[in-house]
DNA sequence: GCAAGGTC
């Protein structure tokens, strides 16, 4: 019998595993499964007191992200300032995955949405991104629920089921903002400040120049430490060291000043000291310390670990908990929480260890004596700690993954350990009216240092002494040390900066971390150590000069706040994301206003592009410099891509002002064949060696085999054989009429002013145009005569031949008396008559089609092999 | 080619 449509309720959680959770809870594992984008598990029960037929599925993660619309995605056509109002879009964040397609077929014939998605701010705003997905909003009969949960434990979902409530609005608007603003403001700064930069050094070894509100602290804390450490001035210091020996033992004993600056007051002290030759024992004091067991495992401190303890950084270190967490071997890796839910099984989880030949012995001992009740952290309301879920072995899991592994399960077992507890002896002495003392330290119970031995408390022995004993001094030592400098930051280290001020979260701190290495603005060293590098320096360095806020941690704050605003309610969410833009709208002026602040600091500390000489344009693939090597064969190599691009010979070469070819983002050159009739040709390095159009290479082979050309080996197209029907440099474009003296095309040398001239693209046909002109340029008018090409001269204002000294003036070549009078042909026999001849009847485009005859005898059209662009 | 945040 078909269900009312009514009675079908559709479960979404934030990731598949929890979706899995749930519907064995509620279906108490009597389901079916069936694939799908995610899965899906269905069942029958009641709901709400009605009997419901459930299906329960996910989502993985965020559905959509945002992004700016198409046309900005032009690094060049878009100013970046306009960014900050440019409208937004959201799109699937992983299309193939068909997420929001899949929420919507479930949707149908659903009445009820129950939202199973993490009890955050963004799993609010996922809510929001699968109500919309599936379409619920748009019907007020189907009813929408959110259920709140804290672990995915049977009385939590359960709870969660008897207390559903309303997905909170506000805190996914909250979420929209930030996105908004995370995006415009990292965005605008990144691509301003990589194009200035890279436009004008050829040895930034970046790929971009990032700036962000979370990475660009983190940055900033790596090179702060570096300025400690590099404006550190050591102070020398010294302190006393008196010895005695005591029942054969000899011992040092501790000054109560520690150390002085002042050696001249210190060596008054030791003559005291040494005058008076005798101590006495002032005070036996012993107290009983607690070292206590750790809290669970969250995910800073499991990465902090890994890269102070076990040489993982954190960006590995999440993968490989990743890998431990999908196989079963580990709970969910990113998490908040140090406390654990008041429902955890801790019995149920050390029963799974007490079988582990590593720790089970321990495990068994602690549960026959009883097991601690861990102590009390910090709930975050997200997942539990991290824990064991399955016993497993070194083998099979190997090595990098044990290390991780074992460190989760010693820190579980740790947290239900009892603390460690140990005897502090303090003995304090008096020698010539100043004080000493010695401490001992004797473990009573190990507790949780025993599977944690890293931890322990080392045992320090002290001989027993009575109180007003007194002993001879054996010696006085005047110690010298010497302040020392901070070390660079680790990894842990930034760790815990970033937790502290808030910057990126349990998931995120790993990436930006892995950002700032990957920009190279940072290095990892021995160690874990971060030792920012000349380009990370100089960014601080410019962001402290212009607008140190830009690198500051309050940034993120700033951000964080205000969108709180939105959370709770008591902004609205448009106002802030304009009011919090409209600041970085200024900042981001300002900073362009000041560029020259932070260039002066790079001029230091990089090789200019005109200085290095070697560079010479940009690869269109990775947007960095390419060297031009100037020995046989000429050629490009981009560094990056590690591909070689093959030049013409016996020319010089040129960058091409700054123009990039349209098809492959390469920048131009211009190549100019030596003499004074050496022609000069635009060409981009990508399409010279793989000509984009099919059957182009017929028409350069053509060029070749006339041996006028000489285009060098593995050569191809230049831009004066390219039908691109709109770039400026194409035959298309700079094409005025056919070759009279064979099937190319004549085109306009575009740098032979003042000598300006035409040339044929396939043989060395070469044709004058009026000489001493300012400028002659092609336009997109033809001659309704003959077909060619109108041009535009712009005559030097002295000899110009037009009346009351007129400059401009256009027309075509050929039909045209004045111009005609004016050309003046080149190896070539009969222009006039030839080019008349040829030109007139010929239809549109017959300047194009008019290279097609003759050799080659193949017809290219543009149209067509335009498709694939 | 850009951010930061989810998750795989």
């Amino acid at each position: 019998m078909e269900m009312a449509s009514t009675n079908k309720v559709l479960m979404v959680a934030e990731k598949p595993s929890i979706a899995l959770s749930i519907a064995s809870t509620l279906s108490h594992g009597r389901m079916s499964t069936r694939k799908g984008s995610t899965d899906v598990h269905e069942f029958d029960g009641s709901f709400l007191g009605f009997q419901a037929h459930y299906k329960v599925t996910s989502v993985i993660g965020h559905v959509f992200s945002v992004d700016f619309p198409a046309p900005y995605q032009n690094w060049a056509a878009t100013d970046p300032l306009d960014l900050f109002q440019a409208p937004i879009c959201k799109a699937e964040t992983n299309p193939k995955a068909h997420i929001c397609r899949h929420l919507s077929q479930e949707a149908r014939g659903c009445g009820h949405l129950v939202l199973w998605l993490d009890c955050d701010r963004e799993g609010e705003n996922i809510c929001f991104e699968v109500i919309e997905c599936t379409g619920f909003h748009l019907n007020k009969g189907r009813r929408i629920y959110r259920a709140r949960f804290s672990s995915v434990t049977e009385k939590d979902i359960l709870g969660a089921m008897a207390n559903l409530v309303e997905p909170n609005r506000h805190e996914a608007l909250a979420v929209d903002a930030r996105q908004e603003i995370d995006l415009k403001v990292g965005v605008a700064f990144t691509r301003f400040q990589t194009s200035y930069f890279q436009g004008k050094y050829g040895n930034l070894d970046s790929r971009v120049i990032s700036y962000g509100p979370c990475q660009t602290p983190t940055l900033g804390f790596c090179v702060q430490r570096y300025f400690q450490i590099n404006t550190f001035k050591p102070e020398k210091f010294w302190s006393l060291h008196p010895y005695i020996i005591y029942n054969g033992y000899e011992l040092q004993l501790e000054w109560e000043r520690k150390k002085l600056f002042d050696i001249d007051v210190v060596i008054m002290f030791q003559k005291l000291v040494m005058e008076d030759g005798i101590t006495e024992v002032t005070e036996i004091s012993e107290k009983q310390e607690t070292k206590g067991r750790p809290p669970g495992l969250n995910t800073v401190n499991l990465l902090k670990v890994a890269s102070s303890a076990l040489g993982l950084g954190p960006q590995v270190a999440m993968q490989v908990a990743e890998r431990l967490y999908t196989q079963g071997f580990i709970s969910y890796p990113r998490t908040e929480s140090t406390s654990y839910p008041s429902s955890f099984d801790f019995k149920g989880t050390l029963g799974v260890l007490a079988k582990n030949p590593t720790w089970g012995s321990y495990v068994q001992r602690l549960l026959a004596d009883g097991y601690n009740k861990p102590r009390v952290g910090t709930d975050a309301g997200d997942h539990p700690p991290i824990t064991p879920m399955l016993s497993a072995t070194e083998n099979e899991l190997g090595k990098d993954a044990w290390r991780l592994y074992e460190y989760v399960c010693q820190h579980f077992i740790g947290t239900l350990s009892p603390d460690c507890k140990y005897l502090r002896t303090k003995v304090e002495f008096s020698i010539g009216g100043e004080s000493f003392q010695c401490v001992g330290q004797h473990v009573t119970v190990k507790g949780f240092t025993a599977i944690m031995p890293w931890l322990a408390i080392p045992e320090k022995n002290l001989p027993q002494f009575t109180k007003g004993e007194k002993i001879e001094i054996s010696k006085v030592d005047l110690f010298e040390g010497s302040t020392t400098p901070p070390d660079y930051l680790s990894e842990s280290d930034l760790i815990s900066l970033m937790e502290k001020n808030g910057i990126g979260t349990d998931a995120s701190i790993p990436v930006h971390i892995n950002n700032i290495c990957e920009r190279n603005f940072v290095q990892v060293q021995a160690g874990r150590k971060l030792v920012p590098t000349p380009l990370g320096i100089t960014l601080i360095r410019g962001y402290q000069c212009i607008d140190p806020d830009l690198c500051l941690p309050d940034i993120r704050s700033f951000i964080e706040h205000q969108i709180t605003l939105v959370a709770k309610g008591q902004a609205d969410h448009i106002h802030v994301v304009q009011h919090v833009l409209l600041q970085f709208r200024q900042k981001y002026c300002y900073f362009v206003k000041q560029i020259e602040n932070m260039n002066t600091l790079f001029e230091a500390q990089f090789s200019a592009l005109a200085d290095s000489g070697r560079n010479l344009s940009k690869c269109g693939k990775c947007l960095r410099y390419m060297k031009y090597i100037s020995s046989q064969p000429p050629r490009l190599y981009c560094n990056t891509c590690e591909e070689e691009y093959y030049l013409p010979q016996k020319g010089s070469i040129k960058l091409y002002k700054e123009l990039t070819c349209p098809l492959d983002n390469f920048e131009l050159l211009i190549f100019s064949m030596p003499g004074p009739e050496g022609k000069s040709f635009p060409l981009c390095p990508y399409c010279y060696n793989s000509p984009p159009f099919e059957g182009i290479d017929t028409l350069y082979s053509a060029a070749k085999t006339t041996g006028s050309s000489k285009l060098g080996k593995g050569a191809g197209m230049p831009c004066f054989l390219c039908p691109h029907p709109t770039c400026q440099h194409s035959m298309i474009a700079q094409g005025v009429c056919a070759c009279p003296e064979c099937s190319g095309t004549l085109v306009l040398d575009p740098v032979s002013a003042p000598k300006w001239r035409l040339y044929c693209n396939i043989c060395n046909c070469l044709v004058f145009l009026p000489q001493g002109a300012h400028r002659i340029s092609t336009t997109q008018e033809s001659c309704p005569e003959c077909d060619s090409k109108i041009i535009e001269v712009d005559f030097n204002k002295k000899t110009t031949p037009l009346e009351d000294g007129a400059t401009l003036y256009s027309g075509c070549i050929l039909c045209d008396e004045l111009l005609h009078s004016l050309v003046e042909m080149k190896h070539g026999k009969s222009f006039f008559k030839r080019m008349a001849s040829r030109g007139r009847g010929r239809g549109r485009g017959g300047v194009y089609r008019g290279r097609g005859r003759g050799s080659t005898g193949k017809k290219v059209d543009p149209k067509m092999s335009f498709r694939d662009f």
